[in-house]
RNA sequence: GCCUCGGUGGUGGAAUUGGUAGACACGUUGGACUUAAAAUCCAAUGAGCAGUAAUGUUCGUGCGGGUUCAAGUCCCGCCCGAGGUACCA
């Protein structure tokens, strides 16, 4: 009998969704599990093999955890609104609802095929309206909340109107916009509604701000950073500027401390973590104000290192400096410089923010016309603008201390300021430590960085010329697009000022006749009409729509009640699954998502509506699954390919190089190459161009393809479907083999013609049950030898797969099955035992041995074997004997020897005696149960 | 640029606290079966040198140093690749 896995994945698939075997009951008497992936954005080319990594490795998990007895949460989604879709839309007309259901449809039945134990039953949508309802409830309650400094946590706003009447809001300590001016009660009393609500706005957690953005005029639109390169637009190549533009914002800087300490706490990667930590940025040091010369303006500045003052010999402003208008000092300019100025601040607007920080080889900026005054030093240093320094972090402004900061240094060097060196042992170099002592520091001479920051912040405070200060890197994150396939905001306008819808009904996203921008540069969602809207408000309804991470910032609380129309999750089952227990997905969620989802959870504990701080307790971080592209070399200028030996092989060092014809490389579609040999005849048929092409062969007259490890694309013709490989080798090989891969943290190329190794593994299973046509098994006992390997498998299987090391679980799967082939072992009690150890690696053939074994429940209601030490005691180990740490060779020797019992044995042997004689023995290692080195 | 993670045979990878480098697979080679091929099974397989052979021996975990009886693993300095970098998801 066959293994015929496609009859039989078929059948047991029916089978599982027949019975509801996945179906998870809120049973609150059982221990629960919640293990969750990330869930996909259904994109048009559906799943490569890449995607089902994780799954297959959380369904590993949600199958071993379900065999051990939890009520496991195992769910599954789809991050369905986005940029792909919308992008289709502009091109075709086609509704994103359209496309995105058919993607999704296309991922359903392609996940399906591979067999996972998802309960579908709790599938959920972002872009869903009955789904999205909630996430704009969530925004609602975050308009509704500010942030108080003295509970530290989120409170209603009506509490601060409460304050506002009793006290004005001199006592107020919650972050709010800078701008936000003091009131008496009185005054509040008697502000107009309009104006109670503007201050209301500065301090709710979702506001308005003005902010930079990518602006676009052709387009009229906000273009992403990844989408603008080198100044122009990716799409159609068109100049992008940077712009302010009123957006919706988070006040996520409220919860920088918590997010940052409670880091502290999480499962998760250190790697992860710091990632985190460095995107918060938190760094303590000093503000300083810096009096300029002639004009009243004091400059404040963030530094680090106050202790470092005295070197500093200029300044340097962000372009877009607040005060920039007040520090050009036009006076002291030459016309030349003027215009260099403007110039200046012109061209940076041009460039991304990523560019401005990576460039630091060849650095730009042009001189204000004005000098300040060194606080410390007292010395006139002149002001300068360059691009190097970032508006958003600090201040927008530094004080350059050229010694020791490199781009300070490069800054110097490049527009010949002054340099002072005020590190001892340091003269005339750069200094980017911290262990040096400091000269030409005036008072600070002599001092280490420690006591000199200290004797200089207590300079800074006695003569009121800055402050004590801790600085973030985080920002408030943007919280508005200008597109159209995201959720609507439940917000409308009446003069100008945003109000919450109040009704509890959902804003659905209204359609409209084309997905671009108005000709005016107003959103896409601007062209509906007051008709085309569900619900309708005031002068107009917002037109913004919010980013990808607002549905799935929330998306993993929605699963555990995913039908509840009453609320967003129901509190008894929150209470009772509770925080994720495992979250697999990629690194490259590390700030976004998964900074975002925290924030969230920590923002609905404040106001009661979740009852734990932190989403994710445990994360595993799959590695990418990367394609393997196939190179042909094509001379240039004519259709003649040449082998890959003949591009590289045939020089020997430079000198020697023998005449190679220019080539081209070009990826060529690896359906039509085999072990990197391409096919000559389907390569002909390829494409047209390619009919009459010639070809320069090696030696054994085969034309081989070079090879590239590079990200799945279709462009690079690398990208292996799933479906393909169950189509041919069954789900049940995908499966082994892409755990078998390595491990699962780490990035690998995928090479079809490792599956056959793993199909081999459960055609040789298959084979051993069914040697003589039909399924046979034996009724006889496990003799001790069978014992000992069984039960080193189960305990492996279980230490791997509690590790998450599915790689070497599986390995020692196949040891195991080694030993039965060998031996021809079809004892019942150890195929059961082996059959349910493979079952959550391949399920659809572990569930047809585990009826055949005459079971009538599905293989996941049984219980995971576990491990007896009795059968794994050993009595002797094969000592390696090495000598100066180079094993020569092995001695068996009893565990209850002693040290000086091993050493005897050891130095009696005669192939020590051997290898010593004439050579004088300095001294003998002996570790118990490990190795016996002897140093000669 | 900055932050993070990697680099081990021809390939994917294994290696507990520093203790036998290369488990398990793929590929390759040889053999069995077959009229033949495929499939399957068995064996060999890091590189070099010596030897008919058993075996011995040297070199080997990106590069250069160091610590140690012993380093893929720890320390210092480099090189290369991947991911993130705030509107891709």
């Amino acid at each position: 009998m066959e293994y015929n896995f496609n009859f039989l994945e078929k059948k047991w698939q029916d089978y599982w969704q027949e019975n509801n075997v996945f179906k998870t009951e809120d049973n609150y008497n059982k221990e629960k599990f919640y293990i969750l992936d990330m869930f996909p954005y259904p994109s048009g080319s559906g799943l490569h093999v890449g995607h089902p990594l994780g799954y297959i490795a959380s369904d590993i998990i949600a199958r071993y955890k379900k065999m051990q007895g939890f009520n496991v949460l195992h769910p599954m989604g789809y991050d369905s609104f986005g940029l792909p879709a919308e992008q289709y839309a502009i091109q075709t007309g086609q509704h994103p609802s359209l496309t995105t259901e058919k993607n999704k449809s296309v991922y359903r039945k392609q996940l399906d095929k591979i067999g996972f134990s998802f309960d579908w039953e709790r599938e959920v949508s972002t872009s869903d309206p009955e789904y999205y309802k909630w996430t704009q409830w969530i925004f609602k309650q975050l308009f509704n909340s500010y942030y108080c400094n003295i509970d530290n946590k989120a409170l209603p706003i009506s509490n601060l109107t409460e304050e506002f009447e009793k006290n004005g809001n001199f006592e107020v300590q919650s972050p709010c916009d800078e701008d936000t001016p003091k009131f008496t009660s009185k005054e509040w009393n008697d502000f107009t509604e309009d104006k109670k609500q503007t201050i209301l706005l500065k301090y709710r957690l979702a506001y308005l701000s003005e902010t930079m953005v990518n602006w676009c005029e052709e387009l009229g639109t906000v273009l992403a950073n990844d989408e603008v390169k080198d100044g122009l637009s990716e799409r159609g190549g068109h100049p992008v500027k940077r712009k302010m533009m009123l957006q919706w914002m988070l006040r996520i800087t409220s919860y920088k401390d918590r997010l940052l300490n409670d880091l502290n706490d999480l499962d998760w990667t250190e790697s992860i973590k710091d990632m985190q930590r460095n995107w918060i940025g938190k760094s303590e040091g000093a503000s300083i104000f810096f009096q300029l010369i002639d004009s009243d303006v004091k400059i404040e500045v963030f530094t680090t290192r106050p202790d470092t003052v005295f070197g500093a010999t200029f300044m340097v402003l962000c372009p877009e400096h607040k005060e920039i208008n007040k520090i050009i000092n036009v006076k002291n300019l030459s016309i030349e410089q003027k215009k260099q100025v403007f110039d200046y601040i012109e061209d940076s607007s041009l460039k991304s923010e990523r560019d401005r920080m990576s460039n630091n080889k060849d650095m730009t900026g042009a001189f204000t016309g004005s000098y300040a005054i060194n606080p410390f030093s007292g010395e006139t240093i002149p002001i300068w603008i360059s691009d190097y320094v970032l508006s958003d972090y600090g201040t927008g402004a530094i004080m350059s201390v050229p010694c020791g900061d490199h781009r300070d240094w490069q800054f110097a060097k490049k527009f010949n300021l002054k340099l002072k060196f005020i590190f001892k042992d340091y003269q005339y170099q750069l200094y980017e430590g911290d262990n040096a002592i400091l000269v030409n520091s005036g008072f600070l001479d002599g001092k280490t960085k420690k006591e000199a920051t200290r004797e200089a912040i207590n300079f800074i405070i006695e003569n009121e010329i800055g402050e004590l200060k801790t600085n973030y890197k985080i920002r408030d994150a943007v919280f508005s697009r200008q597109r159209y396939w995201g959720e609507p905001f439940p917000i409308y306008y009446k003069n100008n000022i945003p109000y919450l819808i109040e009704s509890d009904e959902v804003v659905e996203l209204p359609s409209i006749d084309k997905y671009l921008p108005t000709a005016e540069g107003e959103p896409p969602l601007a062209r509906a009409k007051k008709s085309d809207w569900s619900q309708f408000y005031g002068e107009r309804m917002d037109y913004n729509t919010m980013p990808g991470w607002a549905g799935s910032s929330w998306y993993f609380i929605r699963y555990m009640d995913p039908k509840n129309k009453k609320e967003f999750v129901s509190k008894g089952k929150l209470d009772y699954w509770g925080q994720v227990d495992v979250y697999v997905g990629g690194a490259e969620h590390a700030v976004g998502h998964l900074l975002y989802s925290r924030f969230w959870t920590k923002f609905l504990f404040d106001r009661g509506f979740v009852p734990f701080k932190e989403p994710f307790k445990k994360m595993i971080n799959q590695g990418m699954i990367l394609g393997r592209s196939n190179i042909v070399y094509r001379i240039k200028g004519e259709n003649k390919f040449l082998t890959q030996e003949k591009i590289a092989g045939d020089f020997v060092g430079d000198s020697l190089r023998i005449e190679v014809p220019e080539v081209v490389s070009m990826n060529v579609d690896t359906s039509i190459v085999k072990n990197d040999i391409l096919d000559l005849t389907l390569f002909k048929k390829w494409r047209k161009e390619f009919k009459d092409a010639e070809f320069i062969l090696n030696e054994n007259n085969e034309y081989k393809c070079g090879v590239e490890i590079e990200k799945m694309s279709k462009s690079k013709f690398n990208v292996e479907n799933p479906d393909d490989i169950v189509e041919e080798f069954g789900a049940d090989s995908l499966r082994l083999y892409e755990m078998f891969l390595g491990p699962i943290t780490q990035s690998k190329p995928w090479n079809k013609n490792g599956i056959s190794g793993c199909f081999n593994f459960l055609q040789k299973y298959w084979k051993l049950l069914h040697q003589k046509g039909d399924f046979f098994i034996e009724d006889v006992k496990m003799n001790k030898q069978d014992l000992k390997v069984l039960h080193s498998t189960i305990k492996k299987v279980t230490e791997d797969i509690n590790s998450y090391s599915f790689n070497t679980a599986i390995s020692s799967l196949m040891i195991c099955l080694k030993y039965m082939h060998v031996n021809n072992i079809v004892k019942k009690d150890m195929i059961q035992c082996f059959n349910l150890l493979l079952s959550p690696f391949a399920p659809h053939v572990a569930e047809e041995i585990h009826q055949k074994l005459g079971n009538n429940n599905s293989v996941v209601f049984e219980n995971f074997p576990s491990f007896e030490e009795k059968h794994l005691t050993e009595t002797t180990y094969d000592y390696p004997i090495s000598f100066n740490g180079k094993v020569r060779f092995k001695l068996n020797l009893s565990l209850d020897l002693s040290i000086d019992q091993i050493k005897e044995k050891v130095l009696s042997d005669e192939r020590t005696i051997s290898k010593t004689t004439d050579l004088e023995i300095k001294k003998i290692i002996i570790i118990p149960r490990k190795i016996v080195n002897i140093v000669l």
